[in-house]
DNA sequence: ACCCTCGCATTTTTT
DNA sequence: ATGCGAGGGT
């Protein structure tokens, strides 16, 4: 357990204090007051690019450094470890002072940590397991089973989701209000979460909603234990408020409800996560649920010239929803965004390809451009593009270091070898590699385990010894259970990395990737490798284990700047010199699910996203729309998004590809989708001036390059057509000679 | 026990 | 189009 002891960071003497504020320099006046706010409840309205992180930083600098705290009665709170990183690190560098003692982190590590803690008075053994969605999935899949549930009809994601929104509503299962009690087949929700909770339980474990439920829960049933926390933590700091959901919002109130000095940082335009049970209404209601709050709003950004603020303002000023905040900028007019309706995804991805290529050559670092997308399945378009003309990007939000399987696998053999109990990861790892113990030997190990309350570990050993089981089952079953027992002994015997090594050799993981002998198992074994050196960097298995439950971070290695790719939804929080945001159609933006689910609320989140995504950028934005799309193999046709409707005339400028124009002639696409006529939710209704090839073909319409023609390349200018295949046209070019080109690279000249 | 084929869904993602 | 999961065949 770390130490909490008090340490003073650095005490000042009265007459110093004001030379020792240096690091207030440079903070406008409203920073500045949140900065100096420190007694009482505080909502700093933070708008994109205002300097949120400073002002943060600099309060908990601003707290130690007058002493009105000790490090430790600090309670900082963030949503990803990122954050949390970013803000220890750049306290430190403003007190200059490294201490620990101050509880920064995540939700669900600070979570942990009471939990850890104060185990037993939750039913809990101090080393319980926390679990990753996909053990949680498999539990579920085991619960459904035993109940006779169909899983056709109704799958564990769904239970899981369910279960999840309950926990995240701060329901444990004698309290699911009754409505939705029946929700799962056919009224068995509730006791299916009911029993999924003794299964927790019984392995020691908890799922990421238990890490903030449950210490709610030892909060709140421990009123002395309750008590010392809130004389402890003196001061709360909580970011992106925008994104708590109910149960954080209760943990902080109850924390806080003693000295009231709590400070929250968050934009409500900026909430986009309400699908995953964050509640903007706790950012809405700040007033009311802590009386006398100061409310304090940063409106200076520091980083979007004004035609692409004017733009994004004025988009989300449609929100019905929100505090309202006025963002201004002391930078220029600079560039108006562009909006450029085109003919398909092809040319929007070949539209982008082009202008990074110009960017490029006007200086733009490839490190300071992204392509920001509604949907995953769009990025594979303009991946291809990229592929294609050589341009270097990465892509954000692929499945993460420690999700893939590889890594899974092993970590499931290092959880096994740590704690013998632990099933899951026991039923992970009983048959990878294939040492021929299937289904049936599983079926009966389960069996077994249950009726004598025992874990799969020692009911193997049991099983075994009474002849329970088939000759060669029994016989590999024991090999691998007296490696795992071997390999217990070992962890701490061995460095933390020898170890892992060990029990990857040994256990024949890397054998069994060797044996693949495909690029993809190569990665896989570089993964491996990966892992190993990782464990470098830890103590003990231990805690190398707590950090993988609740890390994901794992920074590729950076070969040379490259443009990225990713969701709006993880741009949250970056920003680029140059943005490019295709997709822009109704039918996907504002996504149809979202209508669906929770109608104008979804709306006005998709509307958020909007706004993240437009005010991610400092000089640059594109915005792309596209008339045709393949979705899910079908060719669709589509109009602009109501969003684009929505941005202001004077501050963008509205365009046409010149194939979109010779296609669709008639009305201009910046028209968009009136709000009224789009309330149909999902309905794209037909292009405007639909021709025939609009309306459902699966074909896509020549654009008149056949060989002979003359056309014209951004980059290599004018040339004749000398040969076609299938988009790839063989150009020569009056300058720059033969070239293999896109099709949709070159205009018809 | 393992492999293969068919059917189905397919927004967003952190911990 | 595509990938993942379940169920059936060998």
């Amino acid at each position: 357990m770390s130490t909490d002891r008090p340490v003073r960071t650095s005490p000042q003497p009265a007459s110093t204090v004001r030379e020792g504020e240096w690091y207030l320099d440079g903070l406008n006046p409203q920073q500045l007051e949140a900065v100096e706010t420190l007694d009482g409840p505080v909502l700093v309205l933070a708008g994109a690019g205002v300097g949120k992180t400073r002002v943060l930083t600099t309060r908990v600098a601003h707290l130690l450094k007058t002493g009105r705290a000790w490090a430790n009665e600090i309670l900082a709170v963030t949503f990803t470890n990122k954050a949390a990183a970013e803000m220890l690190s750049r306290v430190e560098t403003l007190t200059g002072a490294r201490d620990g003692s101050a509880w920064m982190g995540t939700f669900h590590s600070i979570g942990s940590k009471l939990l850890r803690r104060h185990a037993e008075l939750v039913g809990l053994k101090p080393n319980f397991t926390i679990l990753d969605t996909d053990d949680q999935l498999r539990l579920l899949k085991q619960i459904l089973k035993d109940e006779n549930i169909d899983e056709k009809r109704w799958p564990a994601r769904a239970l899981a989701t369910q279960i999840d929104s309950w926990k995240n509503r701060g329901f444990d299962p004698t309290h699911v209000p009754k409505p939705e009690s029946i929700a799962f087949a056919s009224g068995k929700g509730n006791s299916l979460y009911g029993l999924y909770q003794a299964r927790l339980k019984r392995l020691n474990a908890v799922d990421f909603g238990d890490l903030l439920l449950e210490s709610l829960r030892l909060l709140r049933d421990n009123p002395s234990l309750l008590e010392s926390y809130q004389r402890r933590f003196r001061y709360i700091l909580v970011d992106e408020y925008q994104d708590t959901n109910h149960v954080q919002y209760l943990w902080l109130r109850l924390l806080a409800s003693a000295h009231k000095n709590i400070c929250c940082v968050g934009d409500d335009d900026q909430s986009i996560y309400g699908w995953r049970g964050a509640d903007v209404e706790n950012i809405l209601r700040f007033e009311k649920d802590f009386p006398g709050a100061k409310i304090i709003r940063l409106e200076c950004n520091y980083r979007s010239t004004g035609h692409i603020l004017a733009a994004a303002s004025q988009l989300i000023a449609h929100n019905r929803k929100r505090l309202g905040k006025t963002l201004f900028t002391k930078s220029g007019a600079g560039e108006k965004p562009i909006v450029t309706g085109v003919w398909d995804g092809a040319e929007e991805a070949g539209e982008i390809a082009t202008r990074i290529e110009s960017a490029r050559i006007s200086g733009v670092s490839l490190a300071d451009i992204a392509v920001l997308v509604r949907a995953s399945f769009q990025m594979r378009e303009i991946e291809e593009r990229f592929l294609e003309v050589g341009l270097p990007y990465r892509v954000i939000g692929g499945p993460r270091f420690y999700e893939r399987a590889e890594i899974r696998d092993a970590m499931a053999y290092l959880r096994c070898a740590h704690q013998p109990d632990d099933d899951l990861a026991f039923e992970r790892i009983h048959n990878v590699p294939k040492r021929g113990i299937g289904e049936t030997t599983l079926a009966a190990l389960r069996q077994h385990a249950r009726a004598h309350g025992l874990s799969l570990r020692t009911a193997s050993r049991d099983l075994i010894a009474r002849n329970g089981l088939k000759a060669k089952a029994s016989h590999a079953l024991l090999t691998l259970l007296n490696d795992l027992d071997r390999w217990g002994a070992e962890i701490d015997q061995k460095a933390p990395d020898q170890f892992v090594q060990m029990v990857v050799d040994e256990s024949g993981l890397v054998a069994m990737w060797k044996a693949e002998k495909t690029e993809e198992a190569e990665g896989r074994l570089e993964n491996l490798k990966e892992l190993v050196r990782s464990l470098g960097e830890f103590s003990s298995l231990a805690e190398f284990l707590e950090h993988v439950s609740l890390v994901v971070d794992t920074a590729g290695a950076d070969s040379g700047p490259r443009v990225t790719i990713m969701t709006l939804h993880s741009a949250k929080g970056l920003e680029f010199e140059t943005v490019f945001l295709p997709g822009w159609e109704e039918g996907l933006f504002p996504h149809p699910r979202s209508l669906e689910e929770t109608g104008q609320k979804g709306l006005e989140e998709e509307r958020r996203l909007a706004y993240v995504g437009i005010t991610r950028a400092r000089r640059q934005a594109f915005i792309y729309h596209a008339a045709n799309r393949r979705v899910h193999g079908q060719w669709q046709s589509s109009v602009a998004s109501r969003f684009v409707s929505e941005l202001p005339r004077d501050n963008v400028d509205f365009r046409e590809s010149e194939t979109r124009e010779q296609w669709m002639p008639s009305a201009p696409s910046y028209l968009g989708v009136r709000p009224r006529e789009a309330g149909a939710a999902g309905a794209s209704p037909a292009p405007r001036g639909a021709n025939s090839f609009t309306s459902g073909t699966a074909r896509k319409p020549p654009r008149g390059m056949a060989t002979g023609a003359r056309v014209f390349h951004l980059k290599f200018g004018p040339g004749t057509v000398f040969a076609e295949d299938g988009g790839k046209l063989t150009v020569d070019f009056d300058h720059a000679g033969r070239k293999m080109v896109m099709d949709s690279f070159v205009e018809p000249a």
